[in-house]
DNA sequence: TTGGGCACTTACCAAAAGGTGCATACTTGT
DNA sequence: ACAAGTATGCACCTTTTGGTAAGTGCCCAA
């Protein structure tokens, strides 16, 4: 199950590169980045975070409405699992028409900070990217990719 | 670095439009980070980028060893999108035992980079997410949340 | 001759992720 | 009275994802 990035001494032709800086710890994780993986995993919570890192405490409507298609079960289900990852914090005024309102918890802003350089670099490529994906969306359903 | 996460401290009765500061641009695209989760998601991918980017061109059977876990189907598939997708260059010599290696393309380079602050923070906050993850563990098999 | 490694490929399947739609209890607006 | 909005819960179903196992053609070592 667990398994360092490290190179089993296969010292076939070059430098057994070994993975530098990142650096595993605990048991159960290959490495931070694999950590992180586990707990923004999921179609939309990194949206989620970002969006209401940016916009404080947010209501449950107003990201409902924020990330248009996200439905109502996803919504709720992935705010309950950043809930209790500590990630966000949900605030329930018991008041007669529902109102609820979620934030970050610092925790949680140390994340949405962390997913900014992706953000800037989706920004930055996003041509590149977006033109990929028009010409993948050809042969993806039922074609083979060009014989390259 | 530190990014424009301010909280804009919006009166309540007070209309927030829209994400901002994570500026959409192209159809399809909420934003950059939504953009660059397209391209990432998978199970191995992060972790291919991450692992290619570190040892330099990396033979297929390195990666297989590599990241332990993983299947040859699950490998070859992440490894051909990731191609497709302009991140990795796959190199076939074309010679009488296969032999074939990848590496990252500038843009796979510039993404692995901004992956970094990712892996950081899973690194520095290892302990929380694996006791968040442990505690999880209990009640996701067969039970619910603690009614909080 | 058998076995293994290389870099895949394919077919088949199980599990997880995600979507749809209905229900709740209460209030406000028409 | 009735629809709509509020923040969810739940049952059911489809899609997507990922895993297993086997096979391919070639060569080398035992």
């Amino acid at each position: 199950m667990s398994s360092d990035l490290s190179e089993p001494s296969v010292p076939s032709t070059q430098t057994p590169p070994a993975v530098q800086g990142c650096t595993p710890t605990l048991p159960g994780f290959t490495c931070g980045l694999d950590a992180t993986l586990r707990v923004i995993a999921g179609k939309w919570k990194p949206l989620i975070l970002y969006f209401v890192a940016q916009g404080g405490p947010t209501r449950y409507g107003e990201l409902r409405r924020a990330v248009r298609d996200v439905s109502d079960k996803m919504l709720i289900q992935q705010l309950k699992e950043l809930e209790a990852d500590g990630l966000v914090k949900r605030t329930d005024y018991k008041e007669v028409p529902p109102r609820v309102d979620y934030s970050l918890t610092p925790l949680g802003h140390s994340l949405a900070e962390a997913l900014v350089p992706l953000c800037a670099w989706g920004t930055e490529h996003m041509a590149e990217v977006s033109q990929v994906f028009a010409e993948r969306a050809t042969w993806t359903r039922g074609g083979r990719p060009p014989a390259a």
